[in-house]
DNA sequence: CGCTAGTTGTTCGCATACGAACGAGTCCGA
DNA sequence: TCGGACTCGTTCGTATGCGAACAACTAGCG
């Protein structure tokens, strides 16, 4: 039935038949990006159901977990967020008291996070789901497609 | 001297030295999805510059240029965008006098959507800009790369 | 030592992004 | 023709995401 299977060869190459060329919007990298994304993000929050943690959250608890302790500028430039974005993470995962911090005593600008016992067992969790989540954000793509989607994509920071 | 260049063979497949596996951030597909479209984002702000224009604003642009006329809800299914993100969006393209609406006489809950001469301009003018940004964002692939990066995501919605 | 440059965390404002709920209107089947 | 189901646009609340400005603090240089 379906022809299949020839997904990676580039597109027939039809020149446009009329002399301007026109914009497809929803052929431009960008837009699609925005589209994936959005797919995913929606999968992430069912997926991650009742722990109620969203992505960034998800990556801050994750890395605090990963080191141990961090500053909170520290914390942000790994996870890729602006000072302005972690102080709010940090502020609701603080609230919800899966996080701790304390100053420290050799830099007074500084404030030391690291994770709660509650905490703790949250990111354990939540991991676990985060595996699953990422097998549903590339389940539309074969096993070889997608080691080269996640090869492109780090490319492209 | 060095191995180099085996850089798109899966991973030497190390299975984890210790007995819990380990979970890296960094190389989550949905995390990099979400750095890839931040990058994506600021060049589109630093490249649409005196244009001001976001990307859903843009996109809502480019697709009733397309058009001529549309719904609000239409043109949001057509962007990806909800009723509640795509009538903040028309807000402010109608604040700045680039889009008009008029009552649809055969369906009353409807309002009709087009462009005003301006905002027709300021289209032309953004989509020149958009193939530049498209151009800039997979900058870092080869050609061949972006045939296939593109085709991926569109699988991914 | 003192001044400047840089860093850390915070606040404000704006723009997505979406779930939920709502009033108004349309449509279709009994 | 009546009533339920659906659609359209709107509002509210919450969470990113970032530029800009700021106070507090550190560090490095003359």
């Amino acid at each position: 039935m379906s022809p299949a299977s020839n997904a990676l060869r580039p597109p027939v190459l039809v020149p446009v038949p009329s002399g301007k060329t026109d914009y497809r919007l929803e052929e431009q990298a960008g837009h699609l990006m925005r589209r994936a994304h959005q797919r995913h993000t929606a999968l992430f929050q069912e997926m991650m159901g009742t722990l109620e943690l969203t992505p960034t959250q998800f990556a801050a608890l994750a890395k605090i977990k990963d080191l141990g302790e961090v500053t909170q500028n520290h914390l942000g430039r790994l996870t890729a967020m602006d000072p302005a974005t972690i102080q709010g993470v940090v502020q609701r995962l603080l609230a919800r008291g899966f996080v701790e911090r304390r100053p420290d005593p050799a830099d007074r600008r500084v404030m030391v996070l690291s994770l709660t016992p509650g905490g703790a067992r949250a990111a354990r969790d939540a991991i676990a789901r985060g595996r699953a989540i990422t097998h549903a954000t590339l389940a539309p793509l074969t096993a070889a497609e997608q080691q080269v989607f996640v090869n492109l994509l780090r490319k492209l920071s």
